[in-house]
This record gives structure tokens, C-alpha cells and sequence, in this order.
DNA sequence: ATAGGTTTTGTCAAGCTTTTGTACAT
DNA sequence: ATGTACAAAAGCTTGACAAAACCTAT
């Protein structure tokens, strides 16, 4: 509503003229201008002399044109999409941090029925993966930091620990079942950490892979009996700590020479894997999942 | 790569050009346009200028597609398949939507094995609670009004609600045991109707009550006869008609002197409750019980 | 009874080609083509082209041909046998004895949909607290002696373990909700085996207690910080192995000194709870859930 | 089992159009 | 600033082709 044409005002009204707006975003005056007449992406001021003044919505505005782009749409659908909720960039993460604060609060509060209330939340608004990528596995990753620091005992550790496990295997109800190539799922022995081999299921199990779950602590020599059986596509080993690869080895070595075999979880590296003759999983856990190929 | 932004700019309306769907799915755009047109496996909006634009669904029936081509099955099989059911299951559940209809079909079409499978489906897919709320309980309100408009016979409801009742009774098994608060549960006199007085009853037990199952049609006083023998927390008693409640109003009131009584159904109201010293139930089914405090 | 198809019918309605048949039933195309003309073992669909399009009822009377042919029949006679009852399933008679030796085998050929569909029939057929004391526990003692007697893999073991679990945890959806009194259930340090934990619980539940599930391998004096915000009427621990407990003791004997405390599992005994102060569960794990009292 | 013809299906090419970033004249 | 122009990239349609998989009949 300012009225006020202060020109040289780029500051608190926050409207900017097309060089300073295109050199904030990285894009090129003139694209910016054709993305205005092209595709409506914004519609800014104008001084009396007819120069554009940009407010700060219209910057959020060009700036989700370009992540949609870059996520692969076309300059139109990009457009679209900026429109209808380039704006709203704040609102949707403020509730995503709602539902964090909220499922946090409950977990360490021990009240389940709010625990439970907040996953439904998380996953009707987000998705499954969304939900794990953004908040669930941030959660578990937050959660272990401060066991280690010795700031939550071992019981609130393992009550959220079982109230999100719970949860992901009523997920991953009937993941075996489909057509999908199939992946072996297991954790090296004395590693108990299975949440993320979970998770890093459930996203297989959304890009129509077939899992079978071993679960913590599954000797290495035990997979290759059933191998013939199953015919995997892979095996998917994970672990928190390197040692626990380490400890066996040889059997992995073996392993790998007979079936494909994936290193995920902190204990992973690239070097580890290929000294061992596995594959490395070792970037996020939900990309690795979407970008695996049978 | 930007991959986890990919998947949070699809999730709303997003569509994607032949060549970012090529590269998500690993396809080549040659093979997608065949497949479209050799067995319209999907049916693309189109841009003015004739590009194709595929939804998300879109993207789940080209991997579908590629699934059941691994598995063995021919194209054209495979994209039979993939057309049928290919945007139905991503997380392993089966949709909501799907069973609802399932359901549906199955009881009008006095089909009790797909009745029972169907029951069985949804009760393993969400849950008890959840299963009533959202498909049981409405499928029983649209039962009940096909069958005032004289849409459906007799014959066709009293099957639906042999099937179901049926199924509601053999989940009650052993609800009278434990260790909770006990609620003792029936119609007034001359009401038949107790589907939605077992829906009640089961959604108490799960909240830890003990139920003690009265049913249709049963005489006030009878009850207080047995009031001292079981000292229940409260009577709650369900009519679709506000006259059977009204027929009974004396011995209501007295009942209500001795225990704490609860009226439900479409026949109780706030005013009657009041008017008879009962607590009104007459909010959500499910809800009340979720809510009701012993 | 065929099991609920329509959840894991990603197959279901998929017709083969002959090539595909051949590679899954073993026998080459030539022969199968002889069948057909011969003996009219099949009458496959065709596709317009007049290629064969196998069902997965012509796939079972193919592998009862390969039976009888190989039980000593003519190949006439077999296929006369086959095309009477080839197509038929096995008809799961809902007998205790059958489901339970259809449990067995699922879970011994690592066939997770098979196994899911026997816990369907038995869960359908007898209740979950029956199915529990009948058959899935004694299925895990069984499990375990033969584990012990390394009669099966780790890995065999793991598989059937987590399908169990996972259902387990899945019907324990929401059993902290409620209004009844508040078990705690845990393992002491070291002990892994909780799937008996895990049934006590689902028994309780059924009784309506809440339940706090904190699982396996918790520190004793972490229970004791829970204790004042959770109120619990019981802290029931498990273990295999009396050491579990003795490892513990000194915790223990504080814990029992300021809430009930019982002991479960084949590691407790009536002196060891007695000398720490906690009560002995050591009866059949249904029974003791069954008779617990607030 | 072989021979000879047919169907199915992935791929490619040719020629034309649309989309989109950038450039330039007014 | 506007409007037009332009060219690279990406798409579209039609038609064809060849390898693999199937068919029948001998």
C-alpha cells in the first residue's frame, strides 16, 4: 500500500528494480522479463516512468521457476506451478516444522497416542518419502546425537525407537509381494540399528521393488544360503559403524563375488565397498533407494 | 542430482515433459510414445502445441510397465496390467477408495466371499477403528438410506447386515473380560437397529473398556436388575428413533438416578439426554468412544 | 480359502506366452504345444496374431501334468487328471494342524506372501489370542530348538522372525491408547529376544491394559526415570536367559522396590523373582497375561 | 525336431513444429 | 522497456526395419 514512489527505496519495501532482482536470483534481466510476458510468473509495479519494481513474493516467485526447471519441468509447467504456491514456500515448511516440534515433543513426552497422531499428520501431508527424508530420519539422527551425549536415557531412546519402527513395519506391510526385482535387506552381525535398512525398504518398496528383511544382526554367510532361493537382484547391507563391515570381511568378499551387494548406512564408504567388491549407498538413504537400478 | 527436490516439486500437479519422464524412469521417449500408442498404456495431457505432459499416475504405469515386462509378461500384457491397477499401490496398501468399492459391490451383489475378503482387506490394511470410521459406518448410513428410497429390498439389506453384524460379533469375541472399566450396552425397547451399538462397543473395547453386549430390544428395568452384579461405569443406550427412548422415558429417568447412563444413535439429542439425565453421545460414533472417560 | 487376492494381485490377470510358461514350468515350448493338440491339456487365449496367452490356472495344470507323468501315469492319463482337478488349489482346510504346517512351510521357503496369507487364516479362523498359544508360539519355540540345534540359518531364522514381528507390531497399533491400567514392558541389557515380550503385550492388550513398549536390551535404571510420568501398574521384563536378570540384579531390586515388577520368559524361575523382590511369570505366557490383575 | 512364414516389439530416420533462452532494433 | 527475431534443444508423426519369439505343418 506504500504509496510512496521512493525510487531508490530497495531496502525495507523490499521492491527491487530488474538489475538488482537479477543479480540476487542469477537470472538474466532479459529472461526475466520473458518469463513475465510468456508465462505471467509475475506481475510487478511499475514507477511512473515504467520501470518494473519487483516486491520480495515475486522474488520467491522466480526462485521457484528455477528449482522447478532444474527438478526437469518445462519453462510453462514451472511457471504454473511458481504461480499457484511460489509463495507459500514458508507455509508449507512452517507446518513441516509443526509436525516435527509436535512428533519430537510427543516422542520424548511418552505419550504415544500424540506420537501416533503426529505420523499420521506427517505422512497425510507429506508422503511417505517426503516424510522420512524430512522429519523421520532427521528425527532418528537427532535422537541418536543426544544418546550419545548422554542427554536421554536409553528407554526414551528405545520407546521412540519402537513407536517409529512400529510404525515402518505396518508400512511395510506386504513388501515381499509384487513383481518387482527383488532385495535382500539385512544388517551385519552386532549391528542393531535397523530403522534406516527399514526406511531405506519402504522407499525400494515405493519404486515397486520386492524386499525380503533380515533385519539386525544377520550373519553374512547365512544370506548366501538362501541365494539360490531367492535370486536377488541385490543385497543390501547396512551399519552404523565400519567395524561391523569390517568384522566380516572375508564372508562379504565372498558375497560380493557371487551377488550384487550395496553398503549403506554411516558405516559405509566408497572405499570400503570397493575394497570389498560392494557397491557404495552412501549418500542420502532415500536417494540412494529412488536411484537404485535392478 | 536435484533428486530429492524432484520429489518434492511432483507432489503436486508437476507434469513432465517425454524427456524428464525418460530420464526418471529410464526409458527412451521413442519406447514411451510406442507404448502409448501400440497400447494406450498412458493418455498424456497435451500442451497447446501437441508436447505431451504426464502426470504423476503416468509415471507409476511406466514403471508398472517395466516391472511386469521383467517379470516375463509380454508388452501388451504387461501394459494391461499396468493400465489396471498401475497408480493403485504405492505403499503397499491397497487404497482406501478400492476397498470402499470392493465392499460395496461385493455386499450388493450377495457375494459373501468377496464380502468377507473385502472385510478382511480392510481390516488388515487400516485397522479396526479406522476400517469403521471411515468405510463400515458409512457404507451402513448409505445402506440405510437406499433402502428408505426403496432402492434395495429387504432381502439385499438384511444380507449386508448379516454379513457385517457377523463380522463386528466375531471381533467382539471375548470383550467382556479384562481388566478395564466395564460399559454395559443396548437398545431400548422395540430398536432393532445394532450395528452401530457393536461399532460402539468394539471402539470402547479397544480403548481397554469391558463390555457387557445387551442388544436389540431390551427392557429398561432389565438392565437395572442387573446393575449391582456388574457395576458398570456407565449404560449406553442407542436408537436411531428418539420415541424409543421417549417410550421408556420413566424407567430412563430412574436408571439414570442409579448409574450413569449415555444415549446415542440418531434418535438421541442434547435436549433428550438432558431431559432424561443422560449424557449425550451424539457426536461421531467412533469419536465418542475415543473420547468417553470411565 | 483364497486368500484376500485382490491386495496382492500385482500378478493376478497377467497371461504368459509360451516362452515365459516354458522358463517357470520347466518344460519346453514344443511340449507344451503337444499337450495342448494332444490331449487338450489347455486352451490358452490367443492374442490376434494367434500367439498363446497362458493363465495361472493353465501354468497349474502344467506343473499336475509334470506330477502325474512323473508319478508313473501316462502322459494321457495325466493330463486327464490334471485338466479334472490341475486348476484347483489346495484347499486350505481351516484345520489347526494346516495352518500350522502351512506357517511352517511359508516361512521355511522364505515366501513372505504365502506366510502373510497362512497369519490371515489363522488370525481369521481362531482369534489372535488362540493363534498365538496354538500356533505361532510354539511355532518360535520350535524355531529357536531347531536354531539351536543349527538345524537352520541365522537367516531363516531372522526372516521368520521378522515376518512374525512385524505382524505382531501391527496388531499392536494404538495399545498405549486407552483407559486401562499401564503395563511397561521391556527386556533387560543384552537380551534380543522380544517377540515373546511382544505376544505378552498383544495378550494384555486383549485383556485392556495400556501398554509402554520400550523392547529389547533396556537398561534397568532407564525404566526407573519413566517411572513417575508413566505411572505404570506393572513393569513386566523378559529374557531368555536367567543371566539377563541376574546381570541386572541390583537394579533390579531397586526397581521392584518402587513399582510392581514382573519377570517373564524362560529365563525367570520363581526363586530369582522372589529373591529381587518381583513377581514370578512363569506360566504359559497367555495364561499369566490373562490372570494379571491390576 | 526342422523348415518356413507371421507377429510382436524395440529402435531409428526423416521432415516438420514447438518451446525457450538470448539478441537486437526501436 | 517493448517487441520481434532467431536458433538450439526438444518434441511430434509417420513409416520402416530387424531381431526375437511364435505359429503351423511336415
Amino acid at each position: 500500500m506504500s504509496r510512496s514512489v521512493s525510487i531508490r527505496s530497495m531496502g525495507e519495501g523490499g521492491r527491487l528494480r530488474i538489475g538488482e532482482l537479477s543479480r540476487r536470483v542469477g537470472e538474466s534481466p532479459d529472461l526475466l522479463r520473458a518469463w513475465e510476458t510468456r508465462y505471467g510468473l509475475v506481475a510487478p509495479d511499475r514507477t511512473r516512468g515504467g520501470h518494473r519494481l519487483y516486491s520480495e513474493q515475486d522474488e520467491l516467485r522466480v526462485r521457484a521457476m528455477r528449482r522447478h526447471i532444474d527438478a526437469g519441468l518445462s519453462a510453462a509447467e514451472a511457471a504454473r506451478l511458481a504461480k499457484r504456491d511460489g509463495g507459500e514456500r514458508q507455509d508449507g515448511s512452517a507446518s513441516l516444522a509443526h509436525l516435527e516440534a509436535e512428533l519430537s515433543r510427543s516422542l520424548d513426552a511418552l505419550d504415544e497416542a500424540a506420537a501416533q497422531a503426529a505420523l499420521d499428520d506427517l505422512l497425510a501431508a507429506f508422503g511417505l518419502l517426503p516424510a522420512l527424508a524430512e522429519v523421520i530420519l532427521p528425527y532418528l539422527r537427532g535422537l541418536g546425537e543426544r544418546w550419545v551425549a548422554a542427554q536421554i536415557s536409553v528407554a526414551d531412546e528405545h520407546f521412540a525407537s519402537n513407536i517409529i519402527g512400529g510404525r515402518l513395519r505396518r508400512l511395510a506391510q506386504g513388501w515381499g509381494e509384487g513383481v518387482g526385482p527383488r532385495a535382500v535387506l539385512a544388517c551385519p552381525p552386532s549391528e542393531h540399528h535397523e530403522l534406516g535398512l527399514l526406511s531405506f525398504g519402504l522407499a525400494l518398496r515405493q519404486r515397486g521393488w520386492r524386499i525380503t528383511y533380515l533385519g539386525a544382526d544377520t550373519p553374512i554367510d547365512d544370506i548366501a544360503a538362501g541365494l539360490t532361493e531367492l535370486a536377488p537382484s541385490i543385497v543390501v547391507l547396512a551399519a552404523v559403524d565400519p567395524f561391523r563391515f569390517l568384522d566380516s570381511a572375508h564372508s562379504l568378499a565372498a558375497l560380493a563375488a557371487r551377488v550384487r551387494v550395496g553398503f549403506g548406512g554411516a558405516g559405509a564408504s566408497v572405499a570400503l565397498a570397493k575394497q570389498l567388491g560392494a557397491e557404495p549407498l552412501t549418500g542420502d538413504l532415500i536417494d540412494e533407494a529412488t536411484a537404485l537400478r535392478p
